[in-house]
DNA sequence: CCCTATAATTGAACTGCGTTCATTGAAGTG
DNA sequence: CACTTCAATGAACGCAGTTCAATTATAGGG
């Protein structure tokens, strides 16, 4: 069997996916070029073909641990929080928006990446979404008891888009003007307000 | 003076924006391609950066007028609402979304388009902006008529992006599952659960 | 009206990119 | 060791945006 070139690959696809991610991180998604890559990994440009079927699916390895380091973050502030369910929203929330901050560039590429029009988002990706919609559920359920599963679903997604198009458009300089603390108010206005007067 | 090349200039000017209007619209930013474009306005492609600096300006250009069209929309929303300020809120949010809906690739183009890093939004922009901000924060202003003026902004900010959120991840087809009635009933859902118990 | 200086237009050529594939070289087998 | 098979290589390809030397048009003065 192939274990001498299995083995070769799998460390030449380890090697790419650390690199990547540095590029990425450093210089954002559009700085990340075959021949550069290449150069660093010390390999062939072809050999990135070997491993990866392109610079795309190069970019979905790097994004999934981005992800996955994002989850970790947010599952980490929830450990932190206190019982209130309320609270449990905004801290997971501001966890979101620091993560966000901290690695700007990575967390752009989530969502900068070229997807094919059409097709499914990657396993990985629903899985690890799905994840961050159970951390947000959880609390709502027991925020809102009398509301049925679907509608807390709907109200799950509604509150993680709009905590995302705020720390979106507030990490965005050229709409400038809106400082990390400002970002934090906003969304701890949001979730309060959203989350005060259960009918 | 040089009123012939001027007029001609002008033309093509006018003639470029429209051809790459129609193109974004239907194929989407990325099928912006001088050559094309060149072929389409029977001009040299050279002719293109007589007249625009680069592609860059001419996307801008096209999204100058989509954010005009969009604000129009949202106004003419504005001008059929019901005197309720929530209500105002409501419809013009829904109208976001329908224009969102309705112009997809045009509306993404305004966020896609290439920025250089540090260099701030054009005049154009802002004022557009600053507009449709407005709209935001009149009718908050008298659904929260005791705070002040720097709060109604983060609020007027934290709302828009809050359905711009929405609307985004909504519309994106890779996350999947979000009709048009769910986004308009998240949008519905957020605002008249946000404006519902003034303190 | 023509001639010339100046300015505008042109499109072939340049650059930089992702990707491919004929060639070269290594790995495994009898 | 010979031979076959599969992997790695990097020069070459295609396709973009952009440039600029050569060409063509414009405008003013004789």
């Amino acid at each position: 069997m192939a274990t001498k070139t299995e083995i070769r690959r799998q460390e030449l696809r380890e090697k790419l996916i650390v690199i990547a991610e540095r590029t990425i991180a450093q210089n954002g998604l559009s700085a990340l070029r075959a021949r550069d890559l290449a150069a660093e990994a010390g390999c062939a440009v072809g050999a990135i073909y070997n491993v990866f079927g392109d610079l795309t699916d190069l970019t979905l390895a790097v994004n999934a641990r981005t992800f996955h380091r994002l989850g970790a973050d947010v599952a980490e502030a929830l450990a932190d929080a206190p019982g209130d369910p309320v609270e449990q929203l905004v801290v997971m929330a501001q966890a979101y928006h620091h993560f966000a901050a901290s690695n700007h560039l990575s967390w752009r590429a989530l969502f900068d990446v070229e997807r094919p029009a059409g097709e499914a988002a990657p396993d990985w990706y629903l899985a690890e979404m799905g994840q961050l919609f159970t951390y947000i559920s959880d609390p709502l359920a027991v925020i809102f008891p009398d509301r049925a599963a679907d509608e807390i679903a709907l109200l799950t997604r509604a509150l993680f888009s709009s905590v995302h198009g705020i720390v979106l458009l507030g990490l965005d300089e050229a709409s400038a003007g809106v400082s990390t603390d400002n970002i934090d108010h906003m969304i701890a206005l949001v979730l309060r307000q959203f989350t005060a007067s259960p009918k």
